[in-house]
DNA sequence: GTTCCGCATGAATCGATAG
DNA sequence: ACTATCGATTCATGCGGAA
């Protein structure tokens, strides 16, 4: 299929309809959020957002294996002082289209964007929404199992990105170390709860989002060489994920200029030793 | 007004008609979910949940004071595979009823209940779902502040529970001088996302929360004396927060038993000392 | 090569002001 | 009256340069 890892430039709700049936293992996406973005993504006014939204997420079931899962990132915003309904109200458009709303992940944003109001704190979660085609679907669980306890907290803090990355290029030898402490140890299975830091430092797309997060999702729902979709891939951090962990990929962005940036950003990795993918798993804090 | 620091035997909807309007500043409850607790609460079916919730929750609208606050603790159950959507069709009826949707906190359970599914992890997360009669609202802010940064996470890692008992019996002593160390620190609002442990030792009482998380919301949207309002008391937690904060309080339960209950734990409690209510609330970890 | 410190920067939100 | 824009508020994080 002339699709496979590839970042196609158009609406993925046309895009998507050369797609054939049932051929993507996983949906994971962060579409653009009502009314933010304009300047990039045009601004979808929250009172259309579910109508908008909807005739794209008939094109997802559609392509969507009946064992596959679809994972959406979102939160609604606060409007004239309270939280706008379009997300609930899409999670039932979604359900009258047929979907199966299986779980909500919340996403605990540890460096949320700073702000005081004198009627609400910071807004620091997101939803991950799962969504599914029928009851039974794939599911890996222990690719995702953490070690019990506070060292991989301990292990986590203490451990920067830039740590990281020097020890990735020596590719193996510094890490096969590092994995023996975890050999023997308890492992246990997270909960629906996940923790972790927005990117910062990003790559001129304005939505910064880490990379161990859709590196989650497709651990818990794909296997090797499975093929992940995001219809907004923005920078391409989905299909990195995928890429990294022996996936395949398929992005879409309406904007031709992110599209250019995902080519870039992927291709310039490859995927990641086996002990590789374990490895970034064990830096995600999950409780 | 008679019904003051009293608990109230009979079925919230018809006990709040005899209240007057506006007379209450908070109403904090964790009513019972949908079919749960079927022996103590006769298992309200998830289908007819909302019917159910919204006659009373008009009751709570015209008795709470224009300024006050409706905080509701609930989660939906995963049904058939699924999360069922009573939650969401509540929010959007009482959002029809009158009610603003103002926030949702997130709380994080950190010692949820073990268990292992082949389609979903552990649950361990509840929603808090703040709803107001208007867009201008009492909240203290400043009484819900935390210190900054690692100090905090250090203190509260390095402080078990059976500590915090140990001290709080000596009241006052050994704590005065842990607190004069936060004095003049930098301290910084919470977000919506609250992490606490449920209460492990719970008093007969099948939905055991602990005091803290209504400690939190009282001292955040009352004051002192203001009058706070659980229509579904149980084992009186509620009411405990609210002596120990120097409020008052109204409980109300359809089970006599419960009301008993409740009865004899809050006439065990008396308000605690100031630095005391300002204490607990340092231990706990919201970030 | 470490550790430490300073600094820019985020899917935010409100209220006021302007059109 | 309703929408669009702007300034003010504010903190965890990663990065780069310095010690």
């Amino acid at each position: 299929m002339s699709f496979i890892n590839k970042i196609i430039h158009g609406d993925c709700e046309d895009v998507l309809r050369d797609f054939p049936d049932n051929s993507i293992d996983l949906i994971f996406t962060f579409p653009p959020y009502a009314n933010q973005r304009k300047e990039t993504y045009g601004g979808v006014k929250p009172d259309h957002y579910v109508d908008w939204f909807l005739p794209k997420a008939e094109q997802f079931l559609r392509v969507l294996k009946p064992t596959g899962t679809f994972v959406l990132n979102i939160k609604e915003r606060a409007i004239n002082g309270e939280r706008h309904t379009y997300v609930i109200e899409l999670i039932l458009g979604l359900k009258k289209q047929g979907w199966l709303w299986t779980e909500e992940f919340v996403w605990h944003k540890k460096n949320s964007y700073p702000g005081k109001w004198p009627n609400r704190f910071r807004d620091s979660w997101e939803r991950l929404l799962q969504f599914n085609k029928q009851r039974k679907f794939n599911m890996y669980q222990e690719s995702v199992m953490v070690p019990v306890g506070d060292w991989a907290d301990y292990r986590l803090t203490n451990l920067s990105e830039t740590d990281k990355t020097r020890d990735e290029s020596k590719v193996g030898s510094g890490f096969g170390k590092n994995i023996s402490h975890w050999v023997g140890r308890k492992k246990i299975y997270p909960m629906n709860v996940i923790h972790m830091a927005t990117e910062c430092s990003n790559q001129g797309h304005s939505a910064a989002f880490p990379v161990d997060l859709p590196n989650w999702f497709i651990r818990l729902f794909t296997k090797k060489d499975d093929l992940v979709l995001d219809p907004f891939i923005g920078s391409g951090t989905t299909a990195l994920a995928a890429i990294e962990l022996g996936r395949r990929y398929v992005g879409i962005d309406i904007h031709e200029k992110y599209c250019k940036l995902a080519r870039e950003r992927t291709s310039k990795v490859q995927v990641r030793l086996p002990q590789f993918a374990e490895l970034s798993s064990a830096y995600m804090v999950l409780s």
